[in-house]
Parts: C-alpha cells; sequence; structure tokens
RNA sequence: GCUCCCAUCGUCUAGCGGCCUAGGACGGGGCCCUCUCAAGGCUCAAACACGGGUUCGAUUCCCGUUGGGAGCGCCA
C-alpha cells in the first residue's frame, strides 16, 4: 500500500472554525494512524480574505491543539500556473470546452427552464461549437459524458455517486482565465499526491464532478471520506452569532488544548465506551470505519467535563502557568507564579470547569482587599460571633507554623470553648471574612494559601467592621 | 423546486438478525460524604421517529411516510 497522504485544506476567515479543527484532527490523527503524511494548503484565492493575519491564525489555532502537518503551508494562490496548464490539456484532448454564453444569457435560459417546470443544468449551447482562444470573452466548461455513473466507494457513507446526466458542464475556469475551486483543488490534490480527501460532509454532493474532473484529467481519483457536520443546538446550522465557534475562543475562555481535542475527535466518532483519549491514543485508535454518518449536535457541557478531566491531571505547577494570566486579568493586576498560587490552583481546579472560571473563584487570592458580598456579610459577620472570631484570631496569631494541620488546631481549640457553637457557624464568617463570600476550597487550605498576615488582617477588618455596625 | 444524505435516552454514542430487560458518557433527580462550594462514591429516571414488508426472529435488512441536513454560482 501506497503511503497515505492526507491534507488538510482550510481558507483563511481570521479564525480556526471548530468544525474545521475537526477535520483537521481526523486528517491527522488518520495520516498518523497509518504512518502517512498530513500537508497543510491554504485556499486563498479568494485575495480579499487572504491576509497573512488571517493565515497565521490557522496555523496557530492547529499549532495550539497540537496537530502538526509535515508538509506546507502551502498555499493554492501559488499554484495557478499549473491550474491553467491542466485548463489546457483538457481543452487539448475535448474535455472541456470555450463557452461564450454571457451570465446574462444564461440567467435568462435558467429562468426560463425553471417556469417551464424543468430542472436546470447548463444547456450545453457553446458544446459543440468548437469555440477557438480568439472567440472573445468566455470561459471553460467540462465536458460531461452525456450518461454514466460517477460514483465512489466513500469511505464514510459507502455507495456514493450521480449520473453524470444530473449535473451538466460545469465552469472550470472563468473568464478572467482564473481557475475555479473545484479545478483547483483536484488539481493541487493530484499535484500533491494526496491519497486520502477527507472533509466535511458538505462537499460530498461536489464529488462526483471532481470524480469526472479526475477522469479528465486522465487521473485516478483518491479515495474520499466525508465527515458529518457538526450543528449546534436543536440540529441547525452553526451560527457565528449564537454559537462559539472559533478555536481562539474556546482557548480565551480558559479551555486547555487537550479537552479541546477530545471533545472534536468523539463528535462523529467513537471507540467502543471510552471517553477520555490522549493525543497518543487518538493517533492510535482514530479510524474512518467508526466515523458516523448523521450530523452532531456540539454539546458545552461535555467539552466543560473533558476540560475540568484534564484541568485535574494537570501538574499543579503548570497548572499554576496557565492560571496566572487569568487571574491577572480578574484582579486587575500582575499574579506572579507562586508556591502558593500552585497550591490554590490544586485546591481550585475540582471547583472550576474552565481556567477563567477558577480565576473568578480565586478572585480573593490575587486582590489586595477582598468586597464583602452583601447578603453573606449580613448573615455571617454579626456581632454574635464576634467573641468567636476575636479568640481564633489571637489563637491563629500564636500560631509558630502557618499549616492547614496547625490552623485546624487553632479551630479545634476555640470550638473547645464554646460548646454550642457547630465548626459551621465559625468557618462561614471567617471565609466571609477572607474571601468576601460563602464560597471557596476548605477554610483551613484557604487560610494557609492566603498566608498568615493576610489572613489575619482580614480577619482584624472584620472584628472592626461589626464593631462599626454595632 | 430538483438532486443527494441522515434518523437509538435532552446531547454524544455502543449495537453491524437472536447475546437487548437496548450498554456507556455528559447533563438531570435522589442518597452518602461534608466547615461553604466543589470533587468523589452509590443510585434513579430517560431512547430504537412512524407504517408496511423480508425472516422462525428485527434497533439491526428492504420500501414508503414524516422529520432534519447538505448541494444546486464566472464563492470557497
Amino acid at each position: 500500500m501506497p503511503e497515505v497522504r492526507t491534507r488538510f485544506a482550510p481558507s483563511p476567515t481570521g479564525f480556526l472554525h471548530v468544525g474545521s479543527a475537526r477535520t483537521a484532527l481526523y486528517n491527522w490523527a488518520f495520516a498518523r494512524r497509518h504512518g502517512g503524511a498530513l500537508l497543510l494548503r491554504i485556499e486563498d484565492t479568494d485575495r480579499e480574505r487572504s491576509t497573512p493575519e488571517a493565515e497565521r491564525a490557522l496555523v496557530e489555532g492547529l499549532e495550539w491543539l497540537g496537530i502538526d502537518w509535515d508538509e506546507g503551508p502551502l498555499r493554492q494562490s501559488e499554484f495557478s500556473e499549473r491550474h491553467r496548464a491542466a485548463v489546457e490539456r483538457m481543452l487539448a484532448a475535448g474535455h472541456a470546452y470555450r463557452c461564450a454564453c454571457t451570465p446574462e444569457q444564461l440567467e435568462e435560459r435558467r429562468r426560463a427552464t425553471i417556469a417551464a417546470g424543468r430542472k436546470w443544468t447548463y444547456d450545453g449551447r457553446c458544446r459543440s461549437l468548437g469555440l477557438g482562444a480568439d472567440c472573445g470573452p468566455h470561459v471553460v466548461r467540462l465536458r460531461l459524458p452525456e450518461t454514466g455513473e460517477l460514483g465512489w466507494e466513500d469511505l464514510v457513507f459507502g455507495k456514493s455517486g450521480q449520473d453524470a446526466s444530473e449535473i451538466g458542464d460545469r465552469i472550470i475556469q472563468r473568464s478572467d482565465g482564473q481557475p475555479l475551486y473545484h479545478l483547483a483543488v483536484v488539481v493541487d490534490d493530484l499535484e500533491m499526491g494526496v491519497t486520502h480527501v477527507i472533509r466535511g460532509a458538505d462537499h460530498h454532493p461536489n464529488t462526483p464532478l471532481q470524480i469526472a474532473l479526475y477522469r479528465a484529467l486522465g487521473a485516478t481519483p483518491p479515495a474520499f471520506a466525508h465527515v458529518p457536520l457538526i450543528v449546534g443546538a436543536g440540529g441547525k446550522k452553526l451560527s457565528k452569532r449564537r454559537d462559539p465557534v472559533s478555536v481562539q475562543h474556546f482557548r480565551d475562555e480558559g479551555y486547555l488544548a487537550p479537552a479541546l481535542r477530545n471533545w472534536l475527535i468523539r463528535i462523529g466518532w467513537s471507540h467502543g465506551d471510552q471517553e477520555i483519549f490522549s493525543s497518543d491514543e487518538i493517533c492510535a485508535l482514530f479510524d474512518l470505519d467508526a466515523v458516523n454518518r448523521s450530523s452532531a449536535q456540539a454539546d458545552s457541557d461535555k467539552l466543560l467535563w473533558l476540560n475540568q478531566h484534564y484541568l485535574k491531571e494537570l501538574p499543579a505547577e503548570k497548572l499554576a502557568d496557565l492560571l496566572a494570566p487569568f487571574l491577572a486579568a480578574e484582579a486587575g493586576r500582575e499574579v506572579p507564579v507562586t508556591r502558593e498560587l500552585a497550591r490554590l490552583a490544586a485546591l481550585q481546579r475540582e471547583r472550576g470547569k474552565t481556567l477563567a472560571e477558577m480565576a473568578r473563584l480565586s478572585r480573593w487570592f490575587a486582590v489586595e482587599s477582598v468586597d464583602f458580598d452583601h447578603k453573606a456579610a449580613a448573615k455571617h459577620l454579626t456581632p454574635a460571633v464576634a467573641p468567636a472570631l476575636r479568640a481564633l484570631r489571637d489563637a491563629l496569631a500564636e500560631l509558630e507554623s502557618w499549616s492547614a494541620d496547625a490552623i485546624e488546631a487553632a479551630f479545634a481549640s476555640v470550638l473547645s470553648n464554646w460548646r454550642d457553637m457547630k465548626m459551621g457557624k465559625l468557618a462561614q464568617p471567617v471565609r466571609v471574612a477572607v474571601t468576601g463570600g460563602t464560597v471557596s476550597p476548605g477554610i483551613f487550605e484557604t487560610l494557609e494559601v492566603l498566608g498568615a498576615s493576610r489572613s489575619l488582617a482580614r480577619i482584624e477588618r472584620v472584628l472592626q467592621r461589626i464593631d462599626d455596625v454595632a
């Protein structure tokens, strides 16, 4: 079996779309699984959209996801010479012909045909005119056989195809000499030696035409695998406005690359009951025959779950590195990566599902002084708890080592003097004092990471506040 | 409108004629744990779109219906 060569051929839109990302992932996984190569080709023939920034965004997104390629990025715009040469060859061989019908004439005939209740494909007016290059403004059309199956065995959809008569002679070169998409793709895939075209199912209906193109070029089509589309809620098309569609967006929200990768690979593909796939497992286990045929909705809750799973797997130091910028943005100030931050990250990772959420929950750690949640303060910062709080402050102040264990002992000693006070009655006021709210990791650990001086200062401040109110 | 494609819990899916009392996961409910919130453990509810065939036997095969999607450009 010849070497497997797959390709990912996005058009540069300024970001990496999750649907494209999954297609890239499938191509990558398939190539790796079979010891082949992945080629990256930028479809940049649409000049306005194709900026260097847009291309960089694409490359960045792929690299972040951990998708590496073996050749490229190649740019389609650099291959116009060979596109033109291919057209010349087809013209010479009679597989293509010049057509001088104007868009206006075409539109008129199309309308008339549809009005007559018949379906429109090009009516072949210029098909046998034998127009030469001197025929004035003209396009080039592919000459399809009158009939005949344009079929293939799709690696996902199985037997597929359409009869040539359904399609009509399509334009392959514009009147300005520029190649059309289908021609460019076929010529480039041929030129690059692509053996497996793995792409979105939206291309499924285009494939017969491309098969015809391969044949007209005297070539054997590659294997095709069309992967089902990712759709939004309710099975509707993913909408840029309603759904988060860019890989960058997920990255900025604090999703981990392994989580997004795992999420994407599992939409439309499965391997038994397995849910968690490392990069290596994806490369070892992915296969096209386990890809589904129906389109799938993206489930953001599952992504959240996966993200927390990977968050929990990360070493605390690494997690602190990742969390620091999110926390800095949350607190509006620099956040150095310290041992305490790593300790905090280890505590918060089972409380937040994204880095952004972890940062929100950890705000109290990074800010100078906390803002009190009004309801929490009203409920827990009352004169009734002041004596016990004062005793706790004294006990904490005398601690020789500031550790969770020592802090717990201080709490215990205070509680032993207030027999009718339960742990919760003391912990909550302290929690409000040091975090401003009622939600945090265990109170001993919270005080530990915050440090002795900041903890005591915040308790002191609360004591003052209770006195002021009283 | 025409052509093509798809159809299992709310969602992602397992199932490739009997193993199905339809399995797993996310999400949801309950219980346990507990200083809050989580995490964790246990547990419950939840699906073969419908109608015909084929077969001793259909979730699985065939045909319709319904519902969804994609494609029908001198866009990519």
